[in-house]
DNA sequence: CGTCCACAGGAATGACGGGCGG
DNA sequence: CCGCCCGTCATTCCTGTGGACG
């Protein structure tokens, strides 16, 4: 055995496939964002005030998953942290609200960024706020703050905080700060307030979609330090790009996708990455995404997803809210766990849609009532997969 | 054209686990 | 250590509603 896995140690380390694989990670912050010149120096543009002390506008940054916003803007706004005139004069903060998605967690994350310590959870939301606020008048800086995924913390929380932290500067002598929000959910507005929307919009930035062949660019300018020369196969980078295209011009998803098909390419112990990898990469990255949700899903969504599966495996293609409470109910006798409301996994079902796990319409039957037409939109097979892991649901099935 | 189904989804309230200040 | 307050999850109660049926 032992023999086994230090074979396998030594091929990873040897590698005929990558030269350095971390260049393809999504995290990954390249010298150069190609087909992204424009956004770069707008922003540049309008952050550029902050190195002579003075406040730059907010900004609004749209744009789907993938379009190079986060890249961007950590680019630009590491180009101005290197400048001679940012020393002692701006701080950057940058906060994923899909990571912390409660006032709370934003907050404590701001206050790390200016050392100021907080609790994970005890205190009043406003007693945070207060004490960011002092902090940052301490500092006498120019802060900028980036809220990434904004989207996913008003949806959940509402726009108090943002409202606050716009208005923050009328709180602030010695420091000022600069708020740029990204999102991309491109009608986001509609869940702002009006006094938001005009203090936090005073600038926007649209990211459109990479196309297929400026997708080819980034993933030929990042392949050819990531792997080794001659390794890709005919066609491999071309398909990426296509498929990532079809995702909305998805850059995150073209760069897995080649990665990952890097990866199986070396499992199999091939000396070069192939198209049929790539088939497979995206076979796999669908599946992981889907198991790693279901497996983190509270016990009773759980439940109720099957309860749902349930249903549509006794012939029905949809089932309505009435039908799952009832199969739902039955389930948890079963395992003799509480039921919930109606109420309640009338969210839980939304929640799953969100998750794009299930799709849930609402539709109106006329007198037979209104309710919503539901039906399963993940593989049989991903689903058993991220259920069985569960010891209760393990029972059942 | 009004009715009325079968829920959707908002608001208020309670239970619970946890930190804070004294 | 205690009483207090907080955020989160869940319940209770409620009003709202699209459109087939009569």
């Amino acid at each position: 055995m032992s023999k086994k896995l230090d074979e396998l140690f030594t091929r990873v380390l040897k590698s005929r496939i990558f030269k350095n694989r971390e260049l393809l990670r999504p995290d990954y912050l390249p010298d150069e964002l190609p087909h992204r010149e424009k956004q770069i120096l707008s922003l540049a543009k309008i952050l550029a005030p902050a190195l002579h002390g003075e406040r730059p506008s907010n900004i609004f940054i749209y744009g789907l998953t993938g379009t190079g916003k986060t890249a961007v803007t950590r680019h630009v706004l590491k180009a101005i942290e290197k400048r001679r005139e940012a020393r002692g004069r701006i701080i950057t903060t940058y906060a994923n609200c899909r990571h912390d998605d409660t006032n709370y967690r934003i907050l404590a994350k701001l206050c790390e960024t200016i050392n100021v310590k907080v609790p994970f959870t005890g205190l009043a939301t406003a007693e945070v706020y207060k004490r960011y606020v002092e902090g940052v008048e301490r500092k006498k800086r120019i802060i900028i703050i980036v809220l990434d995924e904004i989207d996913a913390l008003v949806k959940k929380s509402g726009d108090d905080l943002l409202y606050k932290l716009t208005r923050i500067n009328t709180q602030l002598k010695k420091s000022k700060v600069c708020i740029i929000g990204i999102t991309n959910d491109l009608k986001f507005t509609e869940y702002l307030s009006a006094r938001v929307i005009s203090s936090l919009g005073e600038e926007e930035l649209v990211f459109p979609p990479y196309r297929a062949p400026e997708l080819e660019d980034i993933l030929r300018m990042r392949a050819r330090d990531a792997f080794k020369p001659g390794v890709i196969g005919q066609g491999v980078i071309e398909l990426c790009a296509a498929l990532a295209a079809r995702e909305h011009g998805d850059a995150r998803r073209a760069l897995d996708l080649l990665r990952i098909a890097g990866e199986i390419a070396e499992r199999e112990g091939n000396v070069k990455v192939e198209i049929r990898h790539v088939k497979e990469a995206r076979r796999e990255i669908e599946r992981d995404r889907v198991v790693e949700v279901l497996k983190t899903m509270p016990l009773h969504s759980k439940i109720v997803l099957l309860a749902i599966y349930l249903q549509n495996k006794s012939g029905k293609r949809e089932t309505t809210t009435g039908e799952i409470y009832d199969t739902y109910r039955e389930l948890c006798e079963r395992l003799q766990l509480d039921v919930l409301t109606q109420r309640r996994i009338s969210d839980l079902i939304n929640e799953m849609d969100t998750l794009g796990i299930i799709h849930a319409k609402v539709i109106s039957r006329g007198r037979y009532g209104r309710t919503k037409a539901v039906k399963i939109s993940i593989s049989e097979k991903s689903l058993k997969e991220g259920l069985l892991k569960d010891e209760f649901i393990s029972k059942i099935l």
